[in-house]
RNA sequence: GGGCGAGUGGUCUAGCUGGCUAUGACGUCACUCUCACGCAGUGAAGGUCCCCGGUUCGAAUCCGGGCUCGCCCA
């Protein structure tokens, strides 16, 4: 017996290294380019942002990748898992920019600071990947979005866009972080509550002296800005308001008052003010009402076409204006309020109210492809289905183009040069690529459209979507003519994509509607759609809630093989929290296993496995049948990926049927000489190996140690992963048997708890006990009396007829 | 405001193409001290399956309405 009584979280770390071996890679892991017979199944599976931190959430969809990559190998697929880094991000730029000191203004030396910094980054989330047991072809398909390889696939697939007419270049409203000094992303903004004060200014009606017409407005330094008033048409109030037109106090422009359903008559006065960018409400009104453009904040914050006020900052215009306003009699009054504003909230410590903008920026067309994206995404099969919906009710929303740009330094530049002259974009041949067109001089040296020589360079960078919307080319080296070799059929580039629930709008579509246009074929076939990991206390994890949870809190105490148990216990698609008595009861259950391996290591030494059993007994052929059933069911779950169904049939299949009944009942067996023992060895050994087998994608340590151990030298493969999946095909036995059997069970189940009841000990002997048991079983019992008897140390058994099943010591 | 999802013993959760004394885990309590495992075994307590109405012989499960929460998008 070598196996230590305890399973220790140090034998986790010694699998891992076996797995390192070269000839492990090879037999196991290793995606077979060159195989032509077994199917391929790739996975497109997130590259996660280099924070340099793995939390729960990157640990659960790793492992459910890892554990879906396992089976299908298992069950004869040429597995691709690929694992790739988003790198290039604006989080990454601000420490480079602020915690390291360098500046932006050297784009070079920034850039090389940035990529230093994410190398550092990706090695502590591999380190953590590694220790949960996940397991990607990273000597293969490991890509980096930072990578001039990765630049060149970006900048391919825009050109090939440019080529089909789907790029240009133009202006848009976005937010701004006159702080940080960039525009921003949805991803990246969030509300704070902050105490403010609503003032209510007077603007004097056109045409008639001495009267007003009053607003409410949080941002009175947007005055100069505005470029209408608002009411709502059915506010009977203002009714007498209708096509007259105001004159901006301070400043004495004529503004339009019109009227908009979506003015709130409840807040303020009823009455809005719209300037050219406040939020998102005020770009909806001016471009539904054609508005013209003022811009009245400058990209570092301060003020701009403000007449007096120019050059002074957000704050201190405020202050001014409303001095202004109060002076000369127009502020009518102030209220205290607390009201939520936009901020520059995540991805950063920034925290700074946010501006909007209006810039110039790429677009890829997309409004005009909703339809193409959705019947795409409705040709994949979406798990679980309802999330398909969400994707549809985005599409048909869709109310402007993709925006690809963002005025970064750290990211895949746009591959354009734009002719000042008239606008037209110039692009660089093919195989110039990767290429930075402010460092680089375009082929031509003057528009061919307008003949201008006046040809700029872009500084702008993409945005990350852009560059991880093209994974499936990646991983299926599209442009490099291997696609075939890689592709796992001819109807779409990838099997299947995993992703949560939240980037449906972004990642998958993105990605869907890239591939289609690029390849004319499917992304991928199917979309495996994971929930979020959520704090202990039920709410979505946030360093501020301080309710973080990272896979290395415990670790160390519970093992990978638990934390993997805990995470695929959760139904896929749903939201849950992480709870470590969770992973406690995981760990349980890894101890069970170990302990009963140990036990049998001794017996299952001399079992021959291509041998024959010569005549089983019931209760063999009872066991047999259970696990006929088990490998069914768990194989039609693994099928679903309803991981968290196969492994509660395995884990109850194994714990109480196979350590509970079938071990307790064969041990008297065991101890003998003869047939029946080496039945029941033999039995065992399939039991426990096909058990083994089917954990081995959720616990691939725990299973993978006991294997080295008990089975490697019998069934001669490297590792328990390069193993086939069980099939039930091969498992004889009689029905009729393994029913009495199943009744055997029962009746020794019966009389320990009767033995327990009288607080006999179980190994005690007893002389003689008494069971009833239904009419139906009387003569099976009688049969199997001499099985029964032993397990129990019972020297007489008394059986007779009964309303049910009772027993008696 | 729109879409999607969820609301089940103290906590988390399965079931939800209608039919059981409603699953399992953690926790609690009692007993066992068993020869692989006390990170064990046996047993117990604990639930108006969010609320209201409907369909049905019968609803946690279907339909309608409401409440609460989460996510995504306005």
């Amino acid at each position: 017996m070598v196996l230590p009584k305890r399973w220790k979280a140090e034998i986790e770390v010694e699998m891992q290294k076996y797995w390192q071996k070269p000839e492990v890679y090879e037999a196991v892991y290793k995606y077979d380019s060159e195989d032509q017979e077994r199917p391929r199944f790739s996975i497109d599976t997130p590259p996660p942002f280099t924070s340099g931190e793995l939390h729960m959430g990157h640990a659960y969809w790793c492992i459910l990748n890892d554990t879906l990559a396992r089976y299908k190998r298992m069950q004869g697929f040429n597995v691709l898992l690929p694992q790739g880094w988003d790198t290039q991000g604006l989080p990454t730029e601000l420490k480079v920019q602020y915690r390291l000191g360098i500046p932006k203004g050297d784009r070079e030396r920034f850039r090389e600071s940035c990529k230093e910094y994410t190398a550092k980054m990706i090695k502590s989330m591999k380190e953590i990947m590694t220790r949960i047991g996940y397991k990607p072809d990273w000597e293969q398909f490991e890509y980096r979005t930072m990578d001039e390889s990765y630049w060149r696939y970006v900048q391919l697939s825009l050109i090939e866009m440019y080529e089909k007419g789907m790029i240009y270049r133009g202006t848009f409203p976005n937010y701004w972080c006159w702080y940080c000094e960039t525009s921003i992303s949805q991803a990246e903004i969030g509300h704070i509550e902050r105490a403010g004060f609503l003032n209510y200014v007077k603007f004097p009606l056109v045409g008639k002296d001495g009267e007003f017409i009053v607003i409410a407005t949080t941002r009175p330094e947007l005055i100069p800005a505005c470029q209408g008033i608002f009411y709502h048409p059915a506010d009977p109030r203002f009714q007498h308001f209708e096509g007259k037109k105001a004159k901006i106090p301070l400043f004495g422009d004529v503004i339009p008052i019109l009227t908009d359903r979506q003015v709130d008559p409840e807040f303020g006065t009823g009455i809005v003010m719209c300037c050219t960018f406040g939020d998102e409400q005020d770009i909806k009104w001016r471009l539904r009402h054609k508005l013209p453009v003022k811009i009245c904040i400058t990209e570092d914050g301060k003020m701009q076409n403000a007449g007096k006020y120019d050059g002074l900052t957000i704050k201190e215009a405020r202050k001014a204006i409303l001095e202004d306003l109060e002076e000369a009699g127009l502020l009518e009054k102030q209220e205290r309020i607390a009201h939520s504003v936009l901020c520059h909230t995540d991805r950063a410590d920034c925290m700074r109210p946010i501006e909007f903008l209006e810039t110039e920026q790429f677009f890829i067309k997309m409004k005009d492809y909703a339809e193409d994206i959705i019947q795409a995404s409705k040709k994949m099969k979406w798990i679980p289905e309802y999330f398909l919906q969400r994707l549809i009710d985005w599409c048909e929303s869709i109310e402007w183009d993709w925006i690809i740009s963002r005025q970064r330094v750290f990211g895949t530049p746009i591959p354009f040069w734009t002719c000042r002259g008239c606008g037209n974009l110039i692009p660089p041949k093919k195989d110039q690529l990767p290429v930075d067109t402010t460092k680089t001089t375009p082929l031509v040296d003057k528009c061919p459209e307008c003949g201008s020589k006046e040809i700029e360079g872009t500084t702008d960078t993409c945005d990350c979507w852009v560059d991880s919307s093209i994974t499936p080319l990646i991983i299926t080296r599209y442009y490099d003519s291997l696609a075939h070799k890689y592709q796992p059929n001819p109807e779409a580039l990838s099997t299947v994509r995993q992703q949560g629930h939240d980037i449906i709008r972004t990642w998958h579509s993105y990605t869907t509607f890239r591939c289609l246009i690029l390849t004319g074929i499917l992304s991928y076939l199917e979309v495996l759609i994971n929930g979020h990991v959520l704090g202990p206390d039920g709410k979505r994890m946030s360093k501020s809630k301080g309710n973080v949870v990272m896979p290395t809190d415990g670790i160390q105490k519970y093992g990978a093989d638990a934390m993997r148990q805990t995470l695929l216990s959760m139904s896929v698609g749903s939201d849950f929290p992480y709870i470590w008595d969770v992973t406690k009861h995981g760990k349980s259950f890894i101890q069970k296993f170990w302990s009963a391996s140990r036990f049998l290591s001794s017996f299952l030494n001399d079992v021959s496995p291509s041998g024959k059993v010569k005549a089983l007994t019931p209760v063999d052929a009872w066991i047999l049948s259970r696990l006929k059933e088990v490998i069914g069911k768990a194989t039609e779950a693994m099928d679903r990926y309803a991981f968290n169904e196969a492994l509660k049939i395995l884990q109850s299949f194994f714990w109480h049927e196979v350590c509970d009944h079938y071990l307790e009942a064969v041990k008297p067996a065991l101890k003998k000489e003869g047939e029946e023992k080496e039945n029941s060895n033999f039995v065992l050994y399939r039991v426990i190996l096909d058990s083994l087998k089917m954990l081995a994608p959720i616990c691939p340590h725990l299973t993978e140690a006991v294997y080295l151990e008990l089975f490697k030298d019998k069934e001669g493969q490297i590792s328990v992963h390069a193993l086939e999946w069980p099939s039930p095909k091969d498992l004889e036995f009689d029905e009729k048997e393994a029913a009495e059997g199943s009744i055997a069970i029962e009746v020794i189940a019966e009389l320990r708890r009767a033995k327990a009841a009288k607080s006999i000990a179980l190994g005690a002997t007893v002389k003689k006990a008494k069971v009833k048991v239904p009419e139906d079983w009387v003569e099976v019992t009688k049969k199997l009396s001499e099985t029964i008897k032993p397990v129990l140390r019972i020297e007489k058994l008394a059986i007779s007829k009964g309303e049910k099943l009772k027993a008696e010591f």
